[in-house]
DNA sequence: GTCTATAATTCGATAGAC
DNA sequence: GTCTATCGAATTATAGAC
C-alpha cells in the first residue's frame, strides 16, 4: 500500500484518473525492478519506458526527472516496528529473519535492494541507506542494551545484515546464495545477536 | 610492484620508453582512484585524463577502451598468503585485520574498493568479486575447520567481511567509520572466528 | 608520443500534434 | 493523456596533424 498517489510531483498538474493511476503503477512497477537489477546508472528512462509498455516521454511527465522517479521508489521501509515488542532474547535471529523476509517478500523491502544496487552511483542512495539505519534500525537496537554503546551496536548490526544482503543477492557468492534461511537465520542471528546486545 | 608494465594490450603495437611508462602508470593510479570514488559509470575517461593530466585520447590509445582499462586496475589480491602459516585460533582476528590495512593502505587492496565500488554498475565487477573469494578466500577458510562446510564457513566469513567493508568505506555509516581499528579487529574478528571454524 | 578535432552514440528532457 | 520527433548535452572512441 502507500504507493502515495495523491502525491502530486512538482510540475504539471495532473488529474488522478484510474488509467493515469496505472500508468503510475507501471512505471514505478517497472523502475523498481530495473534500478534493483541493474542500479541507477545503467537504468535508462527508455528501458523503463519499454517494460511498462509506455512511451519514456510519459516518466518525465509523471515524475519531472529520473531523478525524482528514483527517489520515488527507492523509500525503504524496514517495518521493524513489529519487532519493538520482541523480547530482546531473541532479537538478532529475528532481526535477520526480518530481514531475509524483506528482501525475498514479495514487496521486496520496497526499496533496500533499490538503494544497494545503487548505493555506489547515485549520489544519494549511499545517504539514504545511513538515514534508513539511523532512524529505523538505532532505535530497535539502542534498547537490547547499554545506551552509551548504542551506536557502535547498531553499526556492527549494520555490518553484518548488509554484508549478508550484498553477498546473498547482489554479489550472488554461491554458498551464500545456496544457504537455506533457517541456517542463516540460526548463524547470522547469533552474530547479530551479540552485536545488539554486547556491542 | 607488479602494474605488469610489460603486459601489453591487444591493440596498437607500443614500445615502452620511459615517458610511455610514466604516463601509462599515471593512467592507472588516476583510474583506480576515480573507479574506487565515484565507481565505474561515474568516472568518465575525460576524469580520468584531466587528473592523470594527459588527453582522454590517451588512455584508450593505452588501453584500447574504458572497460579494458577497468579489467586491467581491477585486479584485486588480497595477499592471503601471508596468513597461510598463522594458527587458526587467530585467523579470525588476523584476517579482519589484514583486510583493514588492505583497505586503508597505500595500496588500497589493489582493487577490493575499485570492484566494490563498481559491482552493481559494471557487468563483470560482481563475478570477479565472487572469483576473488574463490580462489583467495576459500582455501585458507577451509583449513580452518572441517571440509564439508568449507563453503558455507568462506560464504559466511565473506557477508561479514564485505559487509565490514560495504558499511565503513562505501555507505560510510558514522559509528562504523569512528570506529577504531582495533575494537573492529577484537569485535568482528570474534565473529569471524566463529564462522571460518564452526560455520 | 601527444594533442586537436570530430565522428558516432546514447542519454535525459522538451515541444507540439493529435 | 499519449505519442512522434527532436533538441542539447554528454559520452566513448577514432582520424589525422604535428
Amino acid at each position: 500500500m502507500s504507493t502515495s498517489v495523491g502525491k502530486l510531483t512538482p510540475m504539471t498538474v495532473q488529474r488522478a484518473t484510474p488509467k493515469s493511476i496505472r500508468t503510475r503503477k507501471a512505471i514505478e512497477t517497472a523502475a523498481r525492478e530495473l534500478f534493483c537489477t541493474n542500479g541507477f546508472e545503467r537504468t535508462t528512462v527508455r528501458d523503463i519506458g519499454a517494460r511498462a509498455g509506455i512511451d519514456p516521454s510519459m516518466i518525465i511527465r509523471y515524475f519531472g526527472s529520473k531523478d525524482a522517479l528514483f527517489a520515488q521508489v527507492a523509500e525503504p521501509n524496514l517495518q521493524l516496528q513489529d519487532l519493538d515488542i520482541i523480547d530482546m532474547d531473541g532479537i538478532g535471529e529475528a532481526l535477520v529473519r526480518h530481514f531475509l523476509a524483506q528482501w525475498e517478500g514479495e514487496q521486496a523491502g520496497r526499496g533496500l535492494p533499490v538503494l544497494l544496487r545503487s548505493a555506489a552511483s547515485n549520489d544519494d542512495a549511499a545517504g539514504r541507506i545511513r538515514d534508513i539505519f539511523q532512524e529505523q534500525v538505532f532505535p530497535v537496537i539502542s534498547r537490547a542494551g547499554p545506551p552509551e554503546t548504542a551506536p557502535d551496536r547498531a553499526g556492527l548490526v549494520a555490518t553484518q545484515l548488509l554484508g549478508l544482503a550484498l553477498a546473498r543477492y547482489v554479489l550472488r557468492i554461491p554458498p551464500v546464495v545456496a544457504m537455506s534461511s533457517d541456517v542463516i537465520v540460526k548463524t547470522i542471528g547469533e552474530t547479530v545477536q551479540r552485536y545488539a546486545t554486547k556491542g
